[in-house]
DNA sequence: TGACCTACATCACATGGTGAGGTAGATCGT
DNA sequence: ACGATCTACCTCACCATGTGATGTAGGTCA
């Protein structure tokens, strides 16, 4: 069916959750959300780039280009300190948000 | 600015989640979701009545308008079997999702 | 030569939430 | 009688953004 909607607003946090560890580029920074999300979430490169370049623009990132030596050269992305608030903020209101659900799915509870 | 789209695929959940515990009428599933969440999920009607619809053609819920004494006519929801297999899935994958985000945002932290 | 991986990017398309607007019945104060 | 304010439903233009397909290039290996 859906196999969804739910990535919507949280395809930020997810970049920048893995960016906080260390620069990266591109491709890996997908492959890093595969690992650590035990491939459950696999980024489409459709939105990953994207992102990329919406974060970059709004000051989260800063990128340059590299050669990677092996292969076609490589965009390394570093978190910025407006980066680094805007992870606290957006993992700040993803967990109250998840919680709600949570709350809400929950059931009556008293019963 | 994102204020968010973290409900993006969240509402079927939200509104399945009031519902499986007894029948209720679009304007009372607003109220209810907004107590369960502590104010901090506020349906918009923007959203849930053509979120209602849906479910309904779907098959997830079963409706029905009846006077309710004072006011306008209310339209009652009931969920149906079908409707809480859908939540029992959507449910589970939240859990996942939720569970996939939370890995990935915690860093590498097994390092 | 062909297959396949890395690595970046763009684009038409679809989903569906946001915010505003509209109808109507009921209640209450002035 | 009038306006304000609830309840209760509905619709619609707009927009953000994820999906899936496609394109470009360099590299390795059979």
């Amino acid at each position: 069916m859906d196999r969804s909607q739910l990535l919507k607003g949280t395809t930020a946090l997810l970049i920048l959750g893995v960016l906080k560890d260390g620069e990266l580029y591109g491709y890996e920074i997908a492959q890093r959300i595969r690992e650590r999300s035990a491939a459950f979430i696999d980024p489409g490169e459709g939105w990953l780039y994207p992102a990329l370049h919406r974060l970059e623009k709004q000051g989260a990132l800063q990128a340059s280009w590299r050669e990677g030596g092996l292969g076609p050269r490589r965009r390394y992305y570093r978190i910025t300190d407006g980066g680094l608030r805007m992870f606290d903020a957006q993992s700040a209101e993803w967990e109250q948000f998840a919680h709600s659900v949570r709350l809400v799915t929950a059931g009556a509870g008293n019963v």
